[in-house]
DNA sequence: CTGAAAGCGCTTACAG
DNA sequence: CTGAAAGCGCTTACAG
């Protein structure tokens, strides 16, 4: 049987209210000697206070829900990765739920999280919510490119001055037919980072070809099979990636179609994984910090939780242009 | 004030016993009349028992712990995923713990999900435990290479198998200076893939060349510095790396040293990420099936945990060698 | 067919 | 300086 707390009371010869009372801090009142010999009766008998009695009137639960569309996409890894360094600190413990980008998935896991007394959560979705019904009664931080309107614990990051500096770079490298790989089936509109890629051409007087455009999933395979089905219809000289992953497809997609990069086809990503500048060749790509934004998140929502008077900051992360091997000035080429 | 079942009992006109009955199944005995007027009060009040004054009583907090040594690593977060799709069907949650490959870290993070009284664990880790201490009182799952010899519930790769299948793929297409890129330093001790190696050298009446065996971390950049540090002091014309990941690392070592691959140097990987097949080129690997790897530990986990008295399987799981472009003959080669 | 009462393991006014 | 007692929100023998 475990041990409780009239255990140890018994044991060092006092009441339940001491032995509570000294392990939670409000002991000054007690002599040193009492509060030596129940701490030593604590520690001989390795207690510690039942996790559910103790919540039942705290309501403390030290847990935080964490959802990400997809635990293996490189991306929210590593969000997962900032968030938890930072709890973790703090003694507080993820529940992390995957929705594989589903909005109904979503709302059964905040459902359960919220039956569980979880302290906050962090969503990190594509999908525009009703908050106000699901998430209302808890503190809550959003990774959602700003999809859901809020005045407070905005993440945002520059999405559409990183993507316009991409493609302001190609055209500056002598590209006129640049291509792009977006999603706008729903998820992920990157609607941010199209626009910017349209301003751009617009801005230094080039014409937007709708035929330079493919959509697809946000994963490699999603990449993959959009860059196929875009190079063998245009003769685009370079291409903008919805993200690293879909730039990883579309390395294999040009290999298959005897593209060489950068040669016949620059390419440029978005995020920065790890794995971006290991690849053949390195891929030029627009930096977010992943990490950051997660350990920001777990940041706000901590204290969120302790203050839940105060607002929320806002934060807008900046991201960093990485030119590598994936681009190059178009030259001889038409 | 969230609403209690005291609430629901007055709303409904009967006694609190009769709503807990009734809610858990247990309310044969009621007439239909009551069960449909407390029914209609817990939906329009949207009720839901209080998580922890539940556990109190039933101790099934349908929470599981899982530590896992990386979270960003493409491995380890294909075993979550495998975790996750399992138990979110059995209503479970997961209390994700990332160990950054800490023993120490791991000890920590088992005490307090047993504290928090986690109806079980799942341990994917490097290292060898004293496990009969720490996680004996509550069921748990390794995943663990067999590192930690049990019983039961070991679930297993073939990894002698599946690693001298590679070396043997090498030799029979004429390679005879191979080397390796291992992890000896605690972590990971990827013995089973050494040994094969070793073993099948030895079976082909090849020389043993410890020059030709580096070590590094299991990582991306892990591989590349152990795979340049190996290029650079040898002339193999095949090296087998310890998992994907090194094997990513090591073809930006062989780039940068201006060897090609396969013509330069054939290589092959571990594990089969989703990404492999589109390195450029596609990497020659031996598959594990990761996410039934997870699959299966949440299962067994889960049997474990209402079962007790039953035996937890061993699993023994196939790997499958899989043939790309990594790896060619050696022939005008020397 | 139904409910009063005890109990789960804690914490916290309150009294001394 | 210390403890008896009430209470958190449930479940479950037990009595009727």
């Amino acid at each position: 049987m475990k041990i409780t707390i009239k255990d140890i009371a018994e044991i060092s010869g006092v009441s339940t209210t001491t032995v509570s009372q000294i392990l939670n801090n409000k002991g000054q009142r007690f002599s040193e000697e009492t509060k030596r010999r129940v701490m030593k009766a604590v520690e001989e008998n390795d207690y510690n206070p039942d996790y559910f009695a103790k919540n039942m009137i705290n309501r403390e639960s030290k847990t935080v829900g964490m959802i990400v569309p997809d635990v293996t996409d490189l991306f929210f890894s590593k969000v997962i990765e900032g968030v938890e360094a930072y709890l973790t600190k703090k003694d507080y413990m993820i529940l992390l739920c995957n929705s594989n980008h589903s909005n109904e998935m979503e709302k059964n896991y905040i459902k359960q999280l919220l039956n569980r007394s979880v302290a906050g959560v962090i969503l990190a979705s594509p999908n525009a919510m009703e908050l106000e019904t699901s998430l209302k009664s808890s503190p809550y931080i959003l990774i959602d490119r700003g999809i859901n309107t809020r005045v407070e614990g905005n993440l945002l990051v520059k999405e559409y001055e990183g993507s316009y500096e991409s493609v302001q770079y190609l055209i500056d490298a002598g590209h006129k037919k640049i291509g792009m790989l977006t999603n706008e089936s729903g998820y992920y509109e990157m609607t941010d980072r199209y626009r910017a890629y349209v301003q751009c051409l617009k801005d230094n007087k080039l014409i937007y070809h709708g035929e330079y455009i493919e959509d697809g999933p946000v994963t490699i395979e999603g990449g993959y099979e959009a860059a196929k089905r875009l190079l063998e219809r245009t003769d685009i000289t370079a291409l903008c990636c919805g993200n690293d992953q879909m730039a990883i497809g579309t390395y294999r997609a040009a290999y298959e179609l005897g593209l060489k990069i950068p040669e016949d086809l620059s390419v440029i990503g978005f995020d920065d994984l790890e794995i971006s500048s290991y690849l053949n060749p390195p891929l030029t790509t627009v930096a977010q910090p992943a990490f950051e934004i997660g350990y920001t998140a777990a940041t706000y929502l901590f204290q969120s939780i302790n203050s839940p008077e105060q607002k929320i900051p806002n934060r807008t992360f900046e991201t960093e242009f990485i030119v590598r091997g994936s681009t190059t000035t178009v030259d001889k080429k038409k």
